[in-house]
DNA sequence: ATCCCTTGACTTGTATACAAGATTGTATTA
DNA sequence: TAATACAATCTTGTATACAAGTCAAGGGAT
């Protein structure tokens, strides 16, 4: 497990949450690995109670396996998962963006705007991490112009375990790619062409497509036979 | 707030989050009232640790605000949500009743048929409640069928947005319909008919359009001003 | 009467204590 | 030697104690 900062603001609950989910979604937390809550609460330099309810919702989510009085787990990476993680996105983002063409304002036109500018900068440099961190936003930011902020929220959560198979898969995706996508994409909400966006975010999802054979046979470790 | 019956087989925890649950899915925890973590444990006959990792829970689901060291309160029902919800179910139901068209095996079906079969039992007797159970457990099998269990429990989620509102307009569907609906359903994906299936599933959604602007006649406080 | 301060009873957030079950290593016994 | 009993030490589940902040009521001073 990887040190993660605690911001100034946040709750130990926040912390513990968003320390732990990190390192699941980094690998820092193997899956399979043994965890407890007292180790990663002494870690985190927090009680048991924040780290306890962090897994409890991680459980929920399928990505801890809790045994009573016996220990809890990262879950293996579940293929069944990780497709319906794909299936979701794919339904939800074409959805989704048609509706930002009907719906955004010149505001969610303008933060776009900025994130992709920021994009292409830090493309220009190789910040693969910053990029990372963009796009989230960038996907974000289309669901709230299409007023489906709680919608984006639990796809974030199914999202995660396509999230550690990207992890995994690192240098599956190419960034210069990826932000013209983006640029395409703001394009068509700009003119609310529907189709064009539908169009771009279908070709955009393939651009992630891994090869989870080869990663199965890297990894067999991480992966749930089923 | 009313009694629900503690099953042997449940933790604390559990049982609090589905007491807790249900009772804002039927209005006994009314949109706006104040809720207190003491009070609600001394209810249900448990502590505060169990309540309050359910309130947290339902805290992230948008159902319970709270406010550190004031309160905590039952969300008013938003609009804003309860469009999340309907959208979130249309998009997905349609998309995962086509899949079902592909996946679903004959065990599949013979429970679906074995469900419609006590639907059409239970109509006859005009036993609402059943009826209720039985279509989320009908709707919940097409999930299983089309191999999308997780995302049905997100939907079920995001759903209760939407449950609240169903409980309040308690008349206005017809379980006649619903049923028949559901048999349609069920004979167009033992017959892979895509086409048909998502077209009886966009009426069928069509037929829990509400009279908002009723309630909120009717129930002033509930609502959520903008 | 009005303002201000204090006090006490709440709230949630966090830490800790205890309960109960699982597991493992060890010693004892057949 | 092998099997079994037992104790120590893990685990998570639950209850409780304490910390820190909010708020309202009430008393006293102006």
């Amino acid at each position: 497990m990887k040190a993660v900062e605690r911001y100034n603001s946040e709750t130990a609950r926040e912390y513990a949450m968003r320390a732990i989910t990190e390192n699941i979604i980094s690998i820092d937390l193997e899956p399979g690995q043994l965890i407890s809550e007292n180790e990663i609460a002494s870690f985190l330099g927090v009680s048991r109670t924040p780290v306890r309810e962090s897994i409890q919702e991680l459980n929920k989510a399928a990505l801890i396996e809790i045994y009573p009085q016996r220990g809890s787990y990262v879950s293996l990476i579940d293929s069944k998962y990780v497709e319906e993680a794909v299936f979701l996105r794919k339904v939800l983002d074409i959805a989704v963006i048609e509706e930002a063409c009907n719906l955004a304002t010149e505001d969610d036109i303008a933060l776009l705007e900025e994130n992709v500018a920021l994009q292409e900068f830090y493309l220009k440099s190789n910040n693969t991490k910053k990029i990372f961190e963009l796009d989230n936003e960038f996907h974000r930011m289309i669901y709230v112009a299409a007023k489906k902020e709680m919608i984006h929220n639990m796809r974030k959560n199914v999202m995660i375990h396509f999230d550690r198979v990207r992890t995994l898969s690192m240098l599956a995706v190419k960034d210069t790619k990826i932000v013209a996508d983006h640029g395409i994409m703001l394009s068509a909400i700009k003119n609310k062409d529907k189709n064009k966006a539908k169009e771009i975010v279908e070709k955009h999802l393939d651009r992630y497509r891994v090869d989870q054979e080869e990663l199965l046979r890297t990894y067999p470790q991480y992966f749930a036979k089923e």
